[in-house]
DNA sequence: GATGAATGAGGGTTCATTCAT
DNA sequence: CATGAATGAACCCTCATTCAT
């Protein structure tokens, strides 16, 4: 279950990553303006710098183009958050380096991920199992942080929980960003969001170091 | 800025709420199932129970559709909110109340909560802005809330904060359902969530009556 | 299996009808002119007198056009043969009159036989299936009026293979045109074939009354 | 008028005989399966075992494949009924041995002959006035056999009714073939045809020797 | 000579919307 | 008021053909 889900008629292997590459930054775009639907192909083609039998070349249906979009955000979203964060670390302080690594790329790909939410269910079922997993993957991340993070420890349940609500604040950023982003900052959102996170956890703040 | 913003050619204001309501029932069924995109007009019409003719004595755009569903799925929610809690009171128990009716009432309309945040953006900005209010006033309605029922105060920024988080906390046991009520019932996620945010808040237990 | 295997969004059935009337008088033009590949969805609209959108509402596929057109030949072909001779009677006569019949038919019908056998496999399997039969069925009707009309008995492979024959040599007056009705008329071609026949089958001239 | 009708712009006339002949038993096969429109030039050139490029060296546009195609058809045809019967033997026996030779002929050839049937009219009216030529030449060869073995004079359009009738019986054995494969062998088929037609002729078994 | 990436005209099909009945 | 036949703009996708390497 790789990207090669995705079959190209083109040989060079190179190429077809480079094309892709260029289709994938014109696609979330023209998504993030008009949505999946009112975006046509040969817009599509268009933003990518070459034609529409070009664009085909490199996909089989219009819907290739938006699992290549998914793919690629949490290709994206995985390397930044495994190049910021140390999994195996046993500090509280980690978990806090996870939650601002982790909003802070909310942050910058903000399009991208309402794209991804507002586009999945356009995706044929296989493909949606296939997003689903490495949303998974990251919340799984998100979990043995806070597991490895916490001096005492909590069930099972509540680090599912406790997981899942930090990955829905990072998102959260984005969505409600007409709201939010009006009455804070980036920085003044994550640090609140922290102090209320470790408040219900009952951490002291001397623990942290 | 009311649903007539949505005009008729039919005189009857009983027969048009009437056949809204159908109208309604119908889509949000249909939307819920494939998408307001790959929903047809003459799909809508048949669950509706009337002729694609009919149907266009009541809309004048497909569009028109999707903004009488998200109306009226605000104005449910609305309603259930207002019988369920008493805004004016001053106590924890009413926040709790408030919660647990809210996140009861988004495990009711899942399907349509779904719907409105994957479709929106195929409103007019018009609509959008529209739509967006009513989250507004929701979100407002929770900070109203809130505040009474803490013994201290707290700063606007936090109110807002925590109430942004139940909101969608409410709204994710919905969207991500197939992670959540996989591991959690409707109650034990309620009852863990509040429990996080009163910790949160440094609420004594003792002080809940 | 009847031609409502091509199923209509119209409910009105005498309207389907009629118009699927003009389309096969429209396409059987435009097949015959440039074949079925090379004739557009749009041509065939025009050419019926109605628009692209219209004539989707009255079948699903392309292909349907041309089931549509092969269905409509073989009714047209099986209702005259039926009106020109009579199946039951025990001559010879009746034999050189349905011959006769068959190839006057093949006369007036050249352009729609001559698309149905060149177009055929373009159709889907089934659809090759119940055109098939048909033939069937109007080789069958050549089988029995030549079993009814001989005077001795043949076995059935030579009825099978007579009634091949003169099945093939009425089509072939179309077919190949370009070769026979420059050295034959109608009637020359067809009272040779008989007498060819008759000898074959010696049947001695007097017999026949 | 002839096969370097087409031209290419490789000058070794050795490898463009070679090349096209590779050409010509891939495409038979294609166009027996799916006809000549839905065959692309790529399948083409992957059945010919080169590039698109490289067909495109041999040819300057699809049609010019089925050309080569027919023509190859025809060649075929032509080279083995010479090589099976003498055209100035005068005796019935030549024109048997003949018929024999025809019909096994097309019973070995029975996908290319339907192919050229069912595709001609693809071609351009230069090509089809080509090969329908050669169609001529292969039924004079006829004509001329069943000239030279009759002992007595028929009329020239009897004769051309006659070599006309078994050129379309040959022909017949494959395009009929789920109706007369099922009934008939090669062998009794090709002989209760030749026992008809002589009949037809009335000439007496003795005569044959 | 051979390759295969690039092109874009053109085809089949859908579906929101209208309007005569 | 209700109906449903008619319309055509617009979309997705294919594939013959070219040309730089």
């Amino acid at each position: 279950m790789e990207k090669n889900q995705v079959p190209s008629t083109i040989k060079d292997e190179a190429l077809v990553e480079k094309r892709r590459q260029q289709m994938v930054k014109g696609a979330v775009t023209l998504f993030t303006e008009k949505g999946f639907h009112k975006t046509t192909t040969r817009e599509i083609a268009k933003a990518s710098g070459f034609s529409i039998g070009t664009l085909y070349e490199y996909i089989r249906k219009k819907e290739d183009v938006l699992f290549l979009v998914c793919d690629s955000i949490y290709e994206r979203v995985k390397e930044r958050m495994e190049a910021s964060i140390n999994q195996d670390e046993k500090s509280v302080a980690n978990l806090i380096l996870a939650i601002r690594a982790y909003f802070h790329l909310m942050h910058d790909m903000q399009g991208e991920v309402l794209v991804m939410y507002q586009e999945v269910k356009s995706l044929s079922k296989d493909a949606q199992d296939y997003v689903l997993q490495k949303e998974r993957d990251m919340v799984a991340m998100l979990e043995k942080v806070i597991k490895n993070s916490l001096p005492f420890s909590i069930s099972e349940e509540q680090v599912t929980l406790i997981a899942n609500n930090i990955f829905v604040q990072g998102q959260m950023w984005g969505f409600r960003r007409w709201i939010l982003q009006r009455t804070f900052t980036l920085e003044t959102y994550t640090e609140q969001q922290i102090k209320l996170l470790l408040q219900g956890l009952q951490v002291e703040e001397k623990e942290l170091t």
